[in-house]
DNA sequence: GTTGAAACCGGTTGTCT
DNA sequence: AGACAACCGGTTTCAAC
């Protein structure tokens, strides 16, 4: 079942806050408490809210600096995708990765402490990989937005 | 106050599922209730915790396509920068936009519903922006890691 | 979809060690 | 700082409309 606009009303709020009381959400969109509890109900249970989280602030756990790198791999070697793939997977640096179309393989968003920590995880991590033959990084400088919140 | 061992075992699980009781987190790192429910609220208090919010499958919300660009600035103009960030704060395609340092300005990511609808958004959104000199489109072909889980 | 009620359970607070 | 117990409020389920 797709959701309707209350669904969507409810679902933008929960990505905003998803401590707001059923109650807060109910008020909030001119509806009951049991309404409101059972379209999330459903909504949890046909996978449409995947999980509920925390988002932490960055720089107050010591991790300032986001790279993007674009990696380019070695075609020569038949498994190089799914070692990559398995390699990535397994690296707490990296928070994003997407094989892309275009003129290199992957896009990679990568979290760690400062320049010192980046050239760590550069050289001895990613650069490590057989599969990897280029990388181009990119330093974020300034964050303009970041947002985990979807419009439906 | 920086968190000790015991905060990070907190903020690795709440990053992971928002919605675990205290009395399961407690358990599960060996604690009582009061000691996990006093730190937790030091670690909101502090803004270490910045936010709780729900992630939404995006294939069930009809947002199939992610497309990075990167954006190039026309720096005759002296306010490009500033109007830039502003119409990119509003625009709900955008998730995540950052200022980098390169061969070019802004690394955006941006959810649509498909190739059509990243046309429109491009056509009439993006490139419209006076301040928009240049923009490289990469288009995901296959998401292998996304997280918002930050490793402390 | 609304209201109201009841049971349950987790968050919250205070006290004690 | 952590353990224990009591209270309060929200969630959850149900019945009736």
């Amino acid at each position: 079942m797709l959701p309707d606009a209350t669904d969507r009303k409810i679902l933008e709020l929960l990505q905003q806050d998803s401590q707001l009381t059923i109650k807060e959400i109910a008020s909030r969109i001119n509806l009951s408490v049991t309404p409101v509890h059972e379209r999330i109900r459903k909504l949890q249970k046909e996978g449409i809210i995947d999980k509920y989280v925390c988002i932490l602030n960055r720089r107050k756990v010591g991790k300032a600096l986001i790279v993007y790198c674009n990696v380019t791999l070695d075609k020569q070697r038949r498994e190089s995708f799914e070692d990559f793939n398995k390699a990535i997977i397994q690296m707490s640096e990296v928070l994003e990765c997407s094989v892309v179309s275009g003129n290199f393989d992957y896009m990679l968003k990568v979290i760690v402490a400062d320049a010192e920590a980046f050239n760590q995880f550069y050289q001895h991590k990613l650069s490590a990989l057989n599969s990897v033959l280029h990388i181009s990084s990119y330093f974020v400088i300034s964050e303009i937005k970041y947002t985990t919140a979807i419009a439906v």
